[in-house]
DNA sequence: GAAATTAATGAAATCGATTTCAGGCTACTT
DNA sequence: AAGTAGCCTGAAATCGATTTCATTAATTTC
């Protein structure tokens, strides 16, 4: 149906390599030779096919992103700067939704092997660092964003969990809480556990002792958030504050709350992550933590297209971009004075 | 690097010619046979090489999204859809983000023309019907998502923009507002001046005259709406409700509400479209129009699907989904007895 | 057991680009 | 005017799969 090189190569009464030597490099031609050739390629409306062309050159200008759930804005922030970037740097980028199932991670992880794109960038996967390195080993090109997997070819970018829980705790008990509810994602996600580490730690630094019945596991969606607090209410447990691992689930939170009549920030402060754009439509709104997103999805972006052409690996490998906590309504209120 | 069928067949004592049966329909090919290609393969860690498949197979099995803004819920959700059907099919889907430029949209397309993708699904695409309609004559697959471009062989779903205009308007009305704001997006867009029009005609069917002042243009985002509202206050016109032609601006509506201390929906009745999942979190909630937007990217991947394979174009190319008028917080008061 | 039919396999062409290598032409030097 | 350097161009190989066609092996039938 299309017109092959061929055809422009015959209708400018040239060899298709002329033709080739036209589209790419563009050096060798005569002007006449060349503008010949272009008229034909208008003409025909002719496009070199992409299959041949990446057969050929052994690679195809495009990087997967694959993200845990593209309706979670989190991720498309991110990919907001992951697109922007490649698409300066003339690269096509491939969105796989893995919808939180690591089997469908695996598969579109897969679409690196058969060459379908020359590098993959995983955010926030939930596959292991084994299983990672595996593939990386292999040969294939792989970024990260959310976490540090270590191997020495594996570009990272991430925010210091840690540091930026035990923030959240301290602000929440500077406001009076002791009480705080820890609300985890999946319990395997590195993100949960470094998460609730920094929790464990500032609770530890202010002496308040660790009650391992305020810690649930959520999914990182505003189900998962929801259904954890209906346990915790279930469980009559008394708390103040809750500090959730993301904000999505902080939303399940908020709708708890809301069936139940349990005032926010008056009964119960709610803190989450990732200052969604969601978090701030909420009433009140929602305390979180800022990452920058979009520069994340930029940086590493840039890293991972610089090392599949170098094919050398720089001497940074991780990056690390600080958060900022940001007090809002939802955490703004003091349940004692502090002396 | 990586092992190529040829390695294979060397390995099994056979020829690319068997591998390639073995991997493909599976015909003829006898136990013996097959099980030492699949040791082999598997030794070897083999994938096929899906540039060089493609070209053979002059196709991909792929199918590109062009979406507007990856940002807005409303995509999103059309797009899972997409994709889990895809997916079922045994495509892969390309997530493109136009960012709400033509040339970006435009710029996308052409991943057609060099058969990176088999077919391209637009969601309320930016360009003109001449424009697609050019493209697909070329031969190529488009399907259309939220509005109807008038060729035989582009599917299209789309909800009735003018009917459930005109329910919004009628459920304004009966509210007992008279003065209405209509926000609309790009003023050429489709999805605008499809609900302008059923927004005139409600005022028409109901003997309230037309106040061409009450008409501003947004952006279909959260900071078109807010600036669009800007001007009507500075105007000092008076108007009890909005009607917002996406959800997205009613965001901006809702800001620009809340710096100046007016009460939706006591002083103010906020009514927007998509029921896009941040609508529900909204206070007051969000009134606005349901569209099954799930299904609709369900049903177009798989008519697209069926269009390439049998390239014979099915009696049926323009489905209509039903909407639904979500009446909620934002517009549920009655500013005057209706008798 | 021989002939006829069917099943399994391999050799080679093909998809559509790029690129190496070699040859032809131009132009410059002497 | 002859020789040489350098620039353009084309022929052919290549990327890695699939598939047609031909051939060989296996099976069936009488």
């Amino acid at each position: 149906m299309d017109a092959k090189i061929i055809d422009v190569a015959a209708k400018a009464g040239v060899s298709p390599a002329t033709v080739s030597r036209v589209l790419n490099q563009g050096s060798s031609v005569t002007a006449k030779t060349r503008s010949k050739v272009m008229k034909a390629i208008d003409e025909l409306n002719y496009r070199p096919n992409a299959a041949a062309k990446n057969l050929r050159l052994q690679k195809s200008l495009s990087i997967g992103v694959i993200a845990q759930d593209i309706n979670n804005a989190y991720f498309t922030e991110i990919i907001k700067g992951i697109e922007n970037m490649a698409y300066a740097r003339k690269y096509k980028v491939f969105i796989c939704d893995a919808e939180n199932q690591a089997d469908k991670e695996r598969d579109y992880l897969s679409l690196l092997m058969d060459r379908t794109m020359d590098g993959v960038i995983m955010i926030t996967p939930q596959l292991s660092d084994e299983e990672i390195c595996e593939v990386v080993d292999k040969g294939y090109h792989i970024a990260v964003i959310g976490r540090n997997v270590e191997h020495p070819k594996v570009p990272c970018i991430y925010t210091d969990n840690v540091k930026f829980s035990r923030q959240v705790v301290e602000h929440l008990v500077e406001y009076g809480h002791r009480d705080i509810v820890f609300l985890s994602g999946y319990p395997e996600a590195t993100d949960s556990y470094e998460r609730l580490e920094g929790y464990l730690k500032a609770l530890k630094d202010n002496h308040i002792p660790f009650r391992p019945e305020l810690v649930e596991n959520g999914d990182f969606n505003e189900t998962g958030g929801y259904e954890a607090m209906e346990r915790l209410f279930a469980k009559k447990l008394t708390f103040t504050a809750v500090f959730a691992a993301n904000d999505e689930m902080a939303l399940g939170v908020y709708r708890a709350c809301e069936e139940r009549g349990i005032a926010i920030p008056g009964q119960l402060a709610v803190v989450g992550v990732d200052n969604n754009r969601i978090s701030k439509y909420l009433t009140p709104r929602l305390s979180t933590v800022n990452q920058p997103k979009y520069t994340m999805g930029a940086i590493i972006v840039e890293k991972l297209i610089d090392q599949m052409n170098e094919n050398q690996f720089e001497d940074k490998r991780v990056f690390t971009v600080d958060s900022e906590l940001l007090v809002r309504t939802s955490s703004n209120y003091h349940i004692q004075k502090k002396k």
